[in-house]
Parts: structure tokens; sequence; C-alpha cells
DNA sequence: CCCCCCAACAATGCATACGCTAATACGCCA
DNA sequence: TGGCGTATTAGCGTATGCATTGTTGGGGGG
């Protein structure tokens, strides 16, 4: 293997991304291979097969195909019986899909939150204004790469509000989806200026227990977030992600 | 083994429920057991070793191990290091979750179904008609069973009208999880008599391509359903189904 | 020159063997 | 008699060997 084709390998200096060592090794390989596939390491339409890839991960073929069952579970990749792991890509009409689970699944979880009778007074709901205050400062930072991670958080802590856990492992799933396009058209994003306005008001229609308002407002937050990303798929020609 | 034991044991006559064999070991051992729990047939807290069901299932550890992995992902059973798999009981609480989920989910296909300009001649359209029609009947003759299952497939018909594949796979994961509250309460239901107007009215919202009301209708037909269920393990002090 | 068939190979699905960890039971000491 | 420490063992995670089956490439026939 030559010096260009070693920098090039995925798979080069892996172990470093090391897990607790709590886990099993199919726990570590799933959170691998999954963290190379986020990262775009592991680009769409790559192709492997089980014994390389547990050979490349130094684990043997029992682990590595819990793990990408797994994979294949999360809607990352697909398995086919004598063709290897193929890493799916994203169309436009897959992203629309995502987005149109994320707006109804978030929503929700916005309309359920405000049915809680939330207080002020909670650490969760000081985190989330904490996390747009830094999204505000990260914005102003020119950060994108920051304001995407707090953007993240926000929603995370807005949905575990809804105080239902397989609302939250389902939204989870979804996202995981969704996060390479995501990272991928955030350098043709428009500067983001309103999002944080309209956290903040989701936020007060939650505390104000209007789950009506609450709703809506999180459903239109989300739309414009899916329409700007379907817009710069169609307008950069972005046809696979 | 005696001979009651023997009748008692939810493997006895297992063979049959073989799949048409294109599918793997796995595969088969994940709907047998998904079959039996759905079916109360493994209630609710059963425990049981990977080894001894593999024994039981007649197949080794390793397909055995990969359906068990599926069921987990399922939400339908708990996987516990050194203690085994344990059916996972569903409290009233859970039910809340998932029912919660299914109203999110299922008005938004009816949303996105409405949207799609969709036209009365077609098929899927014809056949949630006749489905309705059909419920109608199992009402009149007294065949709750009938209606059940029909009201399943009115359900998942719709869900599929909203042309988002992936809307469709984690409604029917969720779907799973409430079968067995559905199937346990249902001799206690009242006779539902409003769910085919209902179904009705919102599929006709649909065809006028009225999403906001296909939205609503749907959401409240599923949010009575709820209550319903909700009120039923309430009042008949069914803490764990 | 192209198409079809057969054979060799390779990947997978399954079975099984092994070592490690933790849970349980027993015995000893207080 | 009760609590703690140790020993045993059961279950699980992992590794590996084997057989089945689909795929591919080459050769032969049309």
């Amino acid at each position: 293997m030559t010096v260009a084709q070693h920098l090039a390998d995925p798979f080069a200096d892996l172990r470093p991304v090391s897990l607790p060592g709590g886990g099993s090794l199919a726990d570590w390989a799933h959170a691998t291979l999954k963290d190379l596939i986020l990262r775009n390491q592991l680009r769409p339409g790559f192709r492997a097969m089980e014994a390389g890839l547990a050979d490349r991960l130094g684990i043997s073929r029992t682990p590595m195909r819990e793990a990408l069952l797994r994979l294949q579970a999360d809607g990352l990749v697909e398995l086919t019986p004598r063709r290897g792991v193929r890493v799916l890509p994203l169309s436009a009409g897959d992203l629309r899909e995502i987005y149109q689970l994320l707006c109804c699944l978030e929503a929700t979880a916005a309309e359920l939150a405000a049915g809680r009778g939330l207080d002020i007074s909670l650490p969760e709901i000081a985190a989330l204004r904490d996390t747009n205050a830094a999204m505000d400062r990260a914005l102003a930072a020119g950060n994108l790469e920051d304001w995407a991670q707090l953007d993240d958080r926000f929603h995370r802590g807005l949905v575990a509000l809804s105080g239902n856990g397989r609302l939250q492992r389902v939204a989870a799933s979804v996202w995981v989806q969704s996060h390479r396009a995501r990272m991928l058209t955030m350098p043709f994003r428009p500067r983001p200026v309103h999002s944080c306005d309209e956290h903040r008001a989701v936020l007060e229609a939650i505390l104000r227990g209007d789950g009506r308002v609450a709703f809506e407002l999180h459903n239109a937050h989300r739309r414009r977030g899916m329409a700007l990303i379907l817009g710069l798929i169609e307008t950069h020609k972005l046809a696979h992600l």
C-alpha cells in the first residue's frame, strides 16, 4: 500500500475512536462505522465485504455482522446477501421523507412539552435557553460549525422535553439519517439569522402551555429548514449526498 | 414434562408457523417469536435464555441471537447481558407514549396524502373504501375479530397513501408495539360505531386535498382511540398487559 | 461475433468451540 | 445466626470452520 493510499484510507488511524471499553466489540464497530459514515469518511456508494471490514477493524465476522445489521436498521447502509454492504446515498426524495418525519415528530414533541405544565425554573429549560444564547453568539462569531452542533442540541433537548422516550428514540434515528445532508449543505446555507428567534418563540409557547402554537411554530420552523435544504440540493445540483 | 405442561408449552407445535423458506433461520426465528409475543402466547414478563430458546426452536445460537436483537429493536423484548431475554410488559405510560406517536404519525400521513392530489379512481382509494365498508358489515355482524383486522388494514393503507416509505416503516414499528394492548382490550371495548364514519370523513378530506382537515380529523380519531384504551386500562385495572 | 452454459470461486449463513465475566451458592468467621 | 469472602458455574461475546448458494468468467456452440 502506498503512502498516498494509506493516507486516504478511512481505516488508517481507527483505533483512537475507541469506546470507553465497557461496550462490546459490536458496539465499538457500530459506533466506529457510524461515525465514519456520518463524517462522510465512508462516502455514499462505498461498498465492502463483511469479512474485509472485519479484517480492517481487527475483529471477527460475528461482531462485525451485528454492527452491520444495526447500521442497516439505522438506515445508513444496505446489506445485500452476496454483494456486501453499501453506504446508502441520500436523494432529494429521501430528504423530503426524512424532513416530513422530523416536522411531525418535533412539532408533536413541542406540543406535548407544552401540555406538561413545564416551569421556567426547570434546569432543562434553562439549558435550552443557554443553548439558544450560545447559538446567537456562534452565529455572531461566524462559527457555523459550533452553530450547527448547538442547533442539534437545542432540538434534542426540545424533544426530550416531551417526556416521551419512544418519540425521542424515533426522532434520534431520523436525525442520524439526515445528519450527512445537514453537514454537507451547511457551507451553502445563508446565515440562519431567524432560527434563534424561532426557537425562542417555541420555548415561550411551551412555557405558556400553548400546545397548539408550539406545534405550529415548530412545524413551520422545520418546514423552512426542509425547504432550505431541498432548495440547496436543487440549485447546487447535489443529486446524491 | 407432563402432558399438561406440554400443552401449555408455547413452543409445542411451532414448526407450522414456518416461513416460505426463502428467508434465513434468523428471519424465521424473529417472525416466530414475534408472532408468539403478539398473540400473547409468550406473556409479558416471560423470561428465557438465549441458548434455551435456540434449542427449543431447533436452531443454533447465532441466528437466535440475531432474531433476539431484532426483537429488542422492535421494542418487544429486553435483552439483559446475564439475565436472558424478557418479554416487555406494557404499562399505561407506555401506551400513552405509543398512542401519542401514532396520533402524530398517522395524522401526518393523512395530511401528506391530501397533498398528493389523489384521485378517487386510484385502486388504493377503492381498496380503502372497500375495507371501510367491510368494517361496517363486520360490526353489524358483531364480528369484532374481523373488525379489528380490517381497522388495521385501513390504517395501514392510509399511511401508505402518504407516499412516505420511512413514515410507513416507523408507523408499522409503533403498531407492533401497541398490538397486544389492542387485542387484549378488545373484548372490553364498546362497539366502535363511529370509527367507520370517521374513516370516511378522513378519506373525503384527503380526496378534497384538504390536508389541514385530514390531519385534524385523523388526529382526533386516534386520540379518541387512545383515550378509550387508556380508560379501559384504568377502569379494568389492567396494570401490565 | 455474440450468446449461452457450465464450472470454479467467493461470500454468506449457520453451527460450534472457547474464554471471560458476573451471579450465585457455599463455607468460614465473627 | 448473619455477614462476608471465595469458589463454582452458567451465560454470553467472540472466533472460526463448514457447507450452501449466487456470481462471475471462460469456453464452447450457434
